[in-house]
DNA sequence: CAACTTACGGACAGGTTGTATGGAAGTCAA
DNA sequence: TTGACTTCCATACAACCTGTCCGTAAGTTG
């Protein structure tokens, strides 16, 4: 019937059909691996509408990341308020568990963890990734020291660091053939070695 | 002159001047934006040449991964003999230490931690990494294991772990403005992380 | 409703990877 | 030494991919 579609809602449709469609793809086959052809063929429009929407491929693929990263944090953040965790271990520990379900799938750990650093640049992986992941722990981390839980100390290379632990373990459990028993070593790694921040 | 050359000494020739081309090149512009024949080029030699010695631009990008390694695991050892750290708290420090300056230089850091993952797979990358950074650290978490100054647990998920809480400082210390001062605080943050695994 | 802006489709130019082909350099047996 | 044989390498070629240009359609505004 092709309804009128004011402009607006013609740019949101095209944008998010591209989205939608090139975020399983790159997730399967990798940024490289994958032309802008075939996101425009799956997305039902053709290379011109993904041109004139994203300065380039580059662009369409940090519109990926970033509604990957925005998605699992606010997976994590709803497992933390159901966990609802009372002590501080059992907070560590919910954080660790929401973080490592939100990694499992390909989509989200391939193209936040594995190809966004190489495809958009480190300095520009890095910013999304403090607007989301690493911004969290930080946050975390902070209230741990005001708490006095933690010894004190400059937080933003801390947030790095312990980031960089998550990450990794994401990727360990992820790629491993006995998914189940790779999380709980990951979790087992990750509990062994974050707590140890805390003063006793 | 020209002198007459064995097959051997032609291709082992060739094949180097491949590998200690592409690796600046690579190590400034990324895997994606440098060409086969830059590299050729900047080599000396033809693309022929290049497609007759690797099986392609990612073998030959393989080969520099594998070099920048082990010439790091070797920087990483001798440090450490330099150090010649008598307790555990220094021989932890001392690995830190020699980790963050190993990791310094682009050539490092860009292909190594940023490049490789997604260029050669993730999978691969790991193996390459266990044969040479992530087999190391394990051997000395074993070692603090076995010495019973460290729970008891699995290894290689905890060194793989710790591994990427390693990789990120080194890469957040490397990326920074103020070198120096990402580098005290990199240090600092893995020095209030690591030996929390410590049993005390 | 007419001028204007925005969204999009198709075609083109430049550059990239990998392969195929022919010749040069080295090897080995007689 | 020589002649067959293998290895090494350079050039040419085909397929593909990105980004841009231009024309057209859809929507907006005075």
């Amino acid at each position: 019937m092709e309804v009128k579609r004011t402009q607006a809602q013609r740019t949101a449709a095209t944008r998010a059909a591209l989205v939608v469609a090139a975020r399983p793809l790159f997730a399967e086959h990798g940024y490289a691996a994958i032309s802008t052809d075939q996101i425009a063929r799956a997305a039902g429009v053709t290379r011109g509408a993904l041109y004139h929407q994203f300065a380039g491929k580059e662009e369409l693929f940090a519109a990926v990341v970033e509604q990957v990263e925005e998605e699992i944090q606010a997976r994590i953040a709803a497992e933390i308020e159901a966990a609802a965790p009372t002590d501080v271990d059992a907070m560590i520990g919910a954080n660790i568990d929401a973080f490592l379900a939100a990694c499992a799938e390909p989509e989200v750990h391939r193209i936040a963890l594995i190809e966004a650093p190489a495809a958009l640049g480190w300095e520009r992986w890095r910013e999304i990734c403090f607007r989301y992941g690493v911004g969290n722990v930080e946050r975390v981390l902070q209230s741990l020291i005001d708490a006095g839980l933690v010894a004190d100390q400059p937080v933003r290379p801390l947030a790095h660091v312990v980031a960089g632990a998550l990450d990794e373990a994401a990727l360990y459990a992820a790629r491993a053939g006995d998914r189940e028993a790779a999380v709980e070593e990951a979790r087992g790694a990750l509990r062994a070695l974050i707590p140890g921040l805390l003063t006793r």
